[in-house]
DNA sequence: CTCAGTGTTCAGTG
DNA sequence: TCACTGAACACTGA
């Protein structure tokens, strides 16, 4: 259930995994969808014997750094997540690439909708498709002045603008609704519309739901119980939040979107 | 058996 | 050209 929090999640398994040890072993399985650039065998053979001396993150864009040659980007899709362990029978299911380390840690990359993408990339900042990305609200939140300038010139619905990944970038889809319930914005305004008082609610918002979900390390039963979060799953007939506001479901920007018409507007 | 889905991309439309 | 919509992608699990 990736969004940025549980890319963040992966990235610390990473670093606390790998840094400063070399790949002893890469296993890769076959899949010319997941691995849509290289094949596994060109990218087991650009690993083994390598270094990893980072592990980095702009978004939902994951990437391992090593000491030598190009970067292992990592993007989980819908089902994608990063594992680390130290014995072949916690492998993962469905995993797609796993790298064992000197010493015998593990990490691997599970995939079992295949909406995933491993990839390599001599200069991951600089080359799609981390370079076509917006801030990443956690490392860089912009001032009001830059977020309203970085919004400019932009149409659709403010959800519609949330999820796109050129303006914020790791934003999902629960995190947009969470983020406009906390604001009370209802999710079709069009941006245009939005004056500089709601803008600066939607961008603090963004800023702490973010930063609340990472501090708690995306264990969603940790998030406050006051986060719509908790009750929009499975679309329930009567759903309705802690503070028992009635939560209705529509689609908007093309996705199923619930929102607290008593609430946002 | 049917269907929704926490993501992204692309063809088609206005 | 832009902005938006819906379908497609591939598969699981409810």
């Amino acid at each position: 259930m990736p969004e940025l929090p549980e890319v963040e999640r992966g990235r610390l398994i990473a670093e606390a995994v790998g840094i400063g040890r070399t790949i002893r072993t890469v296993r890769c399985r076959p899949d010319r969808i997941v691995f849509c650039d290289q094949s596994p065998a060109t990218v087991s053979r650009r690993l083994k014997g390598r270094t990893m001396t980072a592990a980095c993150r702009h978004g939902k864009q994951l990437w391992l750094e090593f000491d030598t040659g190009p970067a292992l980007l990592l993007h989980f899709g819908m089902t994608g997540a990063v594992h680390g362990y130290d014995d072949e029978s916690d492998r993962p299911k469905f995993w797609k690439i796993e790298l064992e380390f000197e010493g015998g840690r593990r990490l691997a990359m599970p995939d079992a909708r295949r909406f995933g993408r491993i990839r390599m990339r001599d200069d991951p900042r600089g080359e799609p498709p981390i370079s076509g990305l917006g801030f990443d609200p956690l490392l860089d939140l912009p001032s009001p002045a830059r977020f309203r300038k970085h919004l400019a010139g932009r149409n659709g619905t403010i959800k519609g603008v949330l999820l796109d990944q050129s303006f914020a970038a790791g934003v999902g889809n629960w995190i947009a609704d969470e983020v406009l319930y906390q604001a009370k914005i209802a999710p079709d305004r069009r941006v245009g519309e939005l004056d500089d008082g709601e803008l600066e609610r939607i961008r603090r918002r963004l800023g702490s739901v973010i930063s609340k979900a990472v501090a708690v390390n995306s264990v969603s039963a940790k998030f406050p119980r006051t986060w719509l979060f908790h009750h929009r799953w499975g679309r329930p007939d009567e759903a309705s939040t802690a503070r028992g506001e009635p939560i209705e479901f529509a689609t908007v920007a093309g996705r199923t979107t619930a929102w607290v018409p008593s609430v946002q507007s």
